[in-house]
DNA sequence: GTATAAGCGGAACGACCGCCCCGGTTATAC
DNA sequence: GTATAACCGGGGCGGTCGTTCCGCTTATAC
């Protein structure tokens, strides 16, 4: 069952890179990428220096957390490709996605790319994750389900989106709602029924002339409240 | 014109007070929050002590930026008002709100909580800007262009979503898409027309149960790729 | 012009964090 | 039981950043 790759490790020494790895994992998934490492070999009851022995930098422990999460939700992804209703399937994971991500701060912080790039930290599975959420992508737009505008790369940059929203405002209930607000503004556009469409297009025009006067013009006002 | 509220400040004090003030609006738009003190001190022409000796901590120099935009913000609302389109009217400030918060990362900042909480940090001001916010979102829900389930905090926590997501992939032309999926989401949803309606609701509990399976659990399963 | 105090700049301090090193310990082979 | 090499732990280094301190400079009042 067990297995050993590489050259055999020691008893102690293979039981603590396990032990390392495990509290590794509910660290990142507690306080994300910025809990120290002194901390999480605190917790492991061990060292600095023999955490940094089994993963030669912070960036390869992260990696090693990262990966398993990635494949584990590729894993999660495959058993709804086969599923009758593409639309559903496509919404049931991302409304895991997003769940997995309030719980998981680590997984959140890689998918978001927060201080490393995931495709170069875990190139294998985030391809193939992109691979099968495009996958359940297309399968919901080709049934005309999911707006076809939109791509993966779309997709996972909302689900980043949620993620933070949810660390935002931790009200449940909040994130239930601004979470259906991106599954609704995912969906096919219904055809206009005239009285709730946009509005008067001419007025946007004007709208933005109002705020377009120095919007986001250069400096502080000085004579304002800055100015004590 | 020029007041002088507190007892005169030396000429090259008042100077020097309004130049780091402005380069520093310019330094957190650029870089956020995390912008060192002393590159703002670097790019003033000034040392660091001047630095502190006009805005005793860092938080306090941040504050007066971020006041300063926030009122800004809020006049524009307030020139939005008026308007005879409510639903126009609000998506127009939105949007205006999202680019803002692409060209001005320290208000992106603010707004996410990011470091400092802004309801401590300039507590006037975001309570006017909450209260101005509110009443575009409620005159463009009276009008049944926004869903009406939708709060003023959800409206913010979605701009916060919207910033991030911005920062996430830099590409324009996603970012319009991507605002586009949350403006669509947050308008009243039109009645069903059947063949476009969620799906099977039976399936989605099925597809629950399907993810639900160790979704989340406890802990890396160590004979994955973790344990090489 | 001179006295004086406000103002200036940058060196320095302390806290934090990723990472390295080395003297002591312990599992393992014989 | 013993030799030995792998392993352990924690103190320490180097870098960043917010903040403070102090000797020098200079605007300003007379």
């Amino acid at each position: 069952m067990p297995e050993k790759p590489a050259r055999s490790l020691r008893a102690d020494a293979a039981r603590n890179r396990a032990r390392v790895l495990d509290v590794a994992y509910r660290a990142f998934a507690e306080q994300g990428l910025s809990v120290p490492i002194d901390e999480i070999a605190r917790r492991a009851g061990v060292g600095a220096g023999t955490v940094y022995r089994h993963f030669p930098t912070k960036r390869e422990l992260y990696q090693a957390v990262v990966e398993a999460r990635f494949t584990w939700l590729i894993e999660r992804a495959e058993l709804l490709l086969g599923a009758e209703d593409p639309g559903a399937a496509f919404f049931a994971y991302f409304s895991a996605l997003v769940t997995e991500g309030a719980t998981d701060k680590g997984l959140a912080d890689a998918l978001a790319g927060l201080g490393f790039d995931v495709e170069q930290l875990a190139p294998g599975a985030e391809r193939r994750f992109k691979e099968v959420l495009g996958r359940l992508l297309s399968r919901a737009q080709d049934a005309g389900v999911v707006r076809p505008d939109i791509d993966v790369a779309d997709v996972k940059t909302l689900l980043v989106g949620c993620h933070t929203m949810n660390r935002h405002r931790d009200d449940p209930d909040a994130a239930r709602r601004l979470t259906a607000v991106i599954r609704d503004g995912l969906r096919t556009r219904r055809p206009a029924l005239g009285i709730f469409d946009s509005g008067d297009p001419s007025f946007a025009e004007r709208a933005d002339e109002i705020l377009a006067d120095g919007f986001g013009a250069d400096g502080v006002d000085s004579s304002g409240p800055v100015s004590p």
